[in-house]
DNA sequence: GCAAAAGTGTTTTCATTACACCCATGT
DNA sequence: ACATGGGTGTAATGAAAACACTTTTGC
């Protein structure tokens, strides 16, 4: 299988589909593109993979350079190497999905975009190249994550209500859930810490702040345990 | 963001991880490279994707030249990019795996291989690359896809009875199945076809034959079922 | 005192598991 | 007649779903 020179002439991006939740909606972190192709359209963020970089390590600069968050989840989620996906030429991207808390984050517009903004899922109907695509199939892909493995959290402060963990899941779900059961469901997990620390200054009763207790998490799966919502 | 020279140093493969099963153990095919590096040594059949091919179409290539079936599962499943991963230069390759049927399929050697082998799983310890990484990544994709959708047949002939279908189950999954159980629950997902055919010159009382009946599961599917073993 | 969300158990329903014997065929 | 795998039902258990009222706070 020798090389070609003609298999060196395509180039490889990742693109970043960066979920956050306000309290009320999932939103996803879109670019306004500085450049053409696709100048002054809305984008997934992304850039080139330089030719020293791990994928994982890409995309983490990425999210870094537009958010200023590390040490976030993040994870694969396909690839897409159409043809003709990039009207310049040959570029596969490869397609993460991350989970950030949105309050933490103050969004900073990077070289590659005039403006940058939490746009919310339901709200968008187009997106430059073939992002539209790429963002429902990582919508898709955090559907079914999100209720088998402890990745709501990411979304979280660190600091939460089972009201608002209840809200996030309907958010991203789409589909209503009865209090009782989803309070019975996630506490029986055993998977939250439950703070002495309530709400401050809400109009109604204060409900009590839970945490997620990464401690218990691991050793409950370590002995076979499965997190399924 | 700027198209520059550096970025066009790189190339990019797929590498098929090609499921059999022989109603006995499943099975990989693997090919005994022809050519430095790793001459001599068991990888997975891969290629570079040429430049007017889109991946889908590069790894269903791949899978005819070895085997010469087309209309086969085949599912993207990760792409590994590490910097070092080929000794040769930057090339990232993108991992799909396929089902077949193991006996519709005289397997012949292609270009880059000496030889092309059906190996058993667990027999494997190593392997060209990082394809055992690769191998690993993708029998967990199977595992988990496996108990969500009806791919299973796919490494069965079209006439199969119950008791192989279970074999299949527990030969992906390892783990044992309660026969009762195991036929109730398949057959109350009203997604196979009992044939009026029996087994020929078995040393025992023959079994039914069975199809997996596509029609009904789509239109099962239709009305919101989903298929979970 | 009123609005707003927090918090709390029981019953019903359904799916999962565990389990043992007779049947049809080839040799 | 015996060895081999094929085929069948029921009872017990546990998980999921449905459902309504009292509590605490801010205004």
């Amino acid at each position: 299988m020798p090389f070609q020179n003609e298999f060196f002439k395509s180039a490889f991006s990742v693109d970043n589909i960066i979920f956050g939740f306000d309290s009320e909606n999932l939103k996803v972190l879109l670019i306004k593109r500085a450049y053409d192709p696709f100048m002054g359209e809305w984008a997934l963020p992304g850039d080139l993979v330089r030719p020293d970089e791990d994928l994982d390590e890409a995309a983490f600069r990425v999210l870094d350079e537009l958010t200023g968050v590390k040490d976030v989840y993040l994870d694969q989620v396909h690839t897409f190497g159409g043809v003709n996906r990039h009207p310049k030429g040959r570029v596969i991207t490869v397609a993460y999905y991350s989970l950030i808390n949105i309050k933490n984050v103050s969004i900073r517009a990077a070289s590659f975009a005039d403006q940058v903004a939490w746009k919310e899922i339901r709200s968008i109907d187009k997106l430059a190249f073939d992002h539209y695509e790429i963002m429902q199939t990582c919508l898709k892909r955090l559907r079914r994550d999100v209720k088998f493995r402890p990745i709501g959290f990411e979304l979280l402060p660190p600091k939460f209500t089972l009201t608002e963990l209840q809200r996030l899941y309907e958010s991203v779900l789409e589909q209503d859930m009865d209090k009782r059961n989803f309070r019975k469901k996630i506490l029986s997990m055993n998977v939250l810490k439950h703070l002495e620390e309530q709400q401050q200054n809400v109009a109604h009763r204060p409900a009590m702040l839970y945490s997620f207790d990464s401690e218990k998490y691991a050793s409950a799966k370590e002995n076979g345990f499965i997190f399924e919502l």
